[in-house]
DNA sequence: CTGTTAGCGCTTTCAA
DNA sequence: TTGAAAGCGCTAACAG
């Protein structure tokens, strides 16, 4: 490996000027630098990160932890924090939540230990206070941590938020104005963090409209087989709802596949709704009608925050960033088949 | 930030004392050892990975190269690298390769100046000769390279391959079997790696059953919505086939909508195979017949192995790995429609 | 069993 | 404009 000193050594001069010729010092003449940087790249030099890293403790390195890396929800926002990371020089850490505090904390103690510059936390659930002591642990080190999204949020962390009441809101409108007033909720689990937002909303919503009927209403985990599980004893226990919406597309997935199954036509007979709007709900027949939040544009603006904060810890960057979601016209939303019953 | 001397110093010893005792040398006094593990957690003090590493030259950490990083396929094998290289104590550095392979030699650049014990490659494209240089570049340097899928293969590289001849061979066969005779090709570009591979093996088959009809053999990138396009062309152009067999499962899926628009029952009127057998294909209905490449078991797998020469570099790991695919039993394939009007 | 010493590769004063 | 020297935090010889 080929080190300053090699560098130097042919350059008849010291590692102490190698280093500032190739650091861009302006105290270099012209013509030394020519050279140094002639004969740096003729021996294939590349600087070590980690003795620049010892020496100047910055590593141009961040952790990105998400939830569960299973979930294809997260990877836009990895796709969107590693192309803005390294076109920014900085390195990526993954670590898997594998939805437990406990494997954030450790992941954050190996991210600390390896000298990350910040540490960027997206989680689907609620963290413990353990995940707290040691957020403010590696923030008094000088590690700078944002999160995305909302189920974790620490005092003077910033976060970068989807906006999704307004278009949650308006979702439960629009399926209303459809007609319907047999509707199926199907949330997360009770104690879960967007069953206590996201579907609160919902269902403050359809109590609004007059419609919210707890028994209508049921919990299941979150993916394609629970959803269809659970849909399926919805429908079965209640024919007579004419529209479920589901705390995501996933969920939404699984309940298009039960209502198949139990031969109602989408959106004819019921109508379907979910919410993410992940790559599958526009992929499927029929597209499923959700709301898209962009996870891509939270990735970004969530590692350009906390880059620009790295280099310029001055720089107050916004405690709280909302970016807003968009409604998806899908083809799983119908007039209600009861409303239709009656115009005959 | 504490230190190695903290320690020390609280406990009344030298650093290189601190140092042997927590790494478990079997010198030092059970007693010495205790007082300094008791005082290193007190303090709270965890040693720099980055100092270590400038010391030892092992740090620990693997980079990973996925081919495309939007792309649900490389998501499991994300996952599992990064299961089971935490389990070990590494840590993961992620980079897109963005299709490109510039893009991969500078990641490969800044991962060897990182310090990287490791470089898992994993590419869906074919690699150029800029690529195998840096290969063999930070090869020299020490940094073990391991590839994963066979489109990037270098001489002396261990690989971790998915075997999938056979289930190629044997779904063309299930295909004849079923009485089709004007079969759909849906592959990938000309001059892919799996035109080259898993198509032209498809297409092998297809020629030993007297069926291969080049004009039914169609072209397109490999997402849902070429796939689409590609077979409502193709089966405009040519409605007598009644089996499309795609390069990949987007494709396929795309073909399914296509099949779809034109009013074809699936598996009724046009039976359908993917490959891969990505989460979707499993999710959609009528669920989909394809191959599953075991991408867990060979991020498993490739990992284990890296770190296992890492670990132990006299140790002669497999050159090559090939870990078999499965035939997924869906619901797209069924009995030629021509073959079951002639029973009438 | 523990202390001393040296050095991994780099940057950053301070002198010259 | 460049050189000399110190040191980031750690480990590995070698002494004692």
């Amino acid at each position: 490996m080929v080190t300053i000193k090699d560098v130097a050594q042919k350059a008849g001069v010291t590692p102490a000027t190698v280093s500032m010729a190739l650091n861009g010092k302006p105290s270099i003449s012209v013509e030394t630098r020519r050279r140094i940087e002639r004969i740096a790249s003729q021996l294939g030099y590349v600087p070590s990160a980690t003795a620049k890293t010892l020496r100047t403790s910055r590593s141009h390195t961040l952790g990105l932890i998400v939830g569960n890396l299973t979930n294809g929800f997260f990877l836009d926002i990895i796709y969107a924090v590693e192309e803005y990371a390294s076109s920014r020089g900085y390195s990526i850490f993954i670590c898997d939540a594998e939805r437990s505090s406990d494997k954030v904390v450790s992941s954050m103690k190996a991210l600390a230990a390896r000298g990350v510059d910040g540490v960027i936390i997206t989680l689907g659930f609620y963290p413990d206070g353990k995940l707290e002591e040691e957020v403010r642990r590696i923030s008094s080190e000088g590690i700078k941590v944002l999160t995305l999204t909302s189920a974790a949020q620490f005092d003077g962390v910033p976060i970068v938020r989807q906006g999704e009441t307004d278009e949650a809101l308006a979702l439960v409108e629009k399926v209303c104005s459809l007609g319907h007033r047999r509707i199926g909720l199907l949330s997360s689990p009770r104690d879960s963090w967007l069953n206590r937002t996201r579907v609160n909303t919902m269902r403050r919503a359809l109590e609004l409209n007059g419609v919210l009927d707890e028994d209508l209403v049921d919990y299941c985990e979150m993916n394609v087989d629970a959803g269809q599980k659970c849909a399926f004893d919805l429908l079965s226990r209640h024919p007579e709802i004419t529209a479920v919406m589901c705390v995501n597309d996933q969920v939404a997935i699984g309940a298009m596949n039960a209502a198949r199954c139990i031969g109602l036509d989408i959106p004819g007979e019921i109508s379907i709704t979910g919410f993410d709007g992940i790559e599958m709900s526009r992929i499927i027949t029929p597209h499923l009608t959700t709301v898209h939040i962009p996870r891509y544009e939270m990735g970004l603006v969530g590692c350009r925050n906390i880059i620009e904060w790295i280099e310029n810890p001055d720089a107050r960057i916004p405690g709280e960033t909302l970016i807003s979601s968009t409604f998806v016209e899908g083809q799983t939303l119908g007039i209600c088949r009861d409303a239709k019953e009656d115009k005959k």
